[in-house]
DNA sequence: AAATCTATGTTATAATATTACATAAGTCAA
DNA sequence: TTGACTTATGTAATATTATAACATAGATTT
């Protein structure tokens, strides 16, 4: 569904930097929070943050979260940027779970299939309280 | 999954009006051209929009379309607001698949339990072409 | 070296969404 | 029906997210 899987890619300072930061973070971040992060490397502009999203997002290191208007590091050693990824998300402590099975696979081949579309894109997820946090909230 | 099911509801005059633009648009309608669309109903701020919207989607008459950062009708005539929907949008014809059936319930519930999270909203949205644009589609 | 492509820098601006505060209108109990 | 309360509305200002447009630099290919 994306592009090819990737082995080994050179990324450019920029990219390396913007990928480190949401490694870093290990949260759902947005792409001005990673230009303030960036600032003493020498960001300065948007845009330098968006490109370089752009790029991880397409290599399949990174990826966007729809209901958050946020960015994530690719949690699977080697993701197979197949697109068929389900984030779930803790609204409390922010933890997201980056689940990529066959079950999501299958899930988005069985909807296209019903609905006769040509999938390009896809982008599932799940909101609500984690395990930890479920069982402490009393808000 | 979301608030209780609406069986009757007095909309208020200005939901009632976001909620008609909505249907009539027969699209997925950002806020900005729907305060267009109704500014010659008075509406002058996005905020009577939003606020708008917000009740409409809890009443389960509207949804967010995450991926887009827009808002269309329920296509269910009387959605169960379950919260399991799925939509299906054609990038190019900008058509609107919204399914709501038992495979997208039970997928998301099995999502749940392996991720141990207490959900509590979803967003499940698959861009592609359509049936009609896939077979068309020179670019 | 010339041509080309990709990455980068920078400014300005577009598009989307919310905060804060004031007013009005509906609901319900005493 | 008044008063208390909640919900809806109006309006201005501002915050947040994202892109357009244009210039420069570096890398790659021919």
């Amino acid at each position: 569904m994306k592009k090819s899987v990737v082995t080994k890619v050179k990324l450019t300072k920029n990219q390396s930097l913007v990928l480190d930061s949401l490694i870093k973070a290990g949260q759902p971040s947005g792409a001005y929070a990673l230009l303030d992060t960036l600032r003493p490397h020498g960001f300065k502009a948007p845009l330098q943050i968006y490109r370089a999203l752009e790029q991880l997002i397409d290599l399949g290191l990174a990826h966007r979260l729809e209901s958050l208007n946020a960015f994530i590091a690719c949690s699977h050693v080697s993701c197979e940027s197949s697109g068929a990824t389900a984030f779930v998300i803790c609204d409390k402590c922010e933890t997201v779970q980056e689940i990529c099975d066959e079950s999501i696979s299958n899930f988005l081949s069985s909807l296209a299939r019903k609905t006769k579309i040509k999938a390009s894109k896809s982008s599932i997820e799940l909101h609500g309280l984690c395990n930890g946090c479920s069982a402490v909230s009393h808000s």
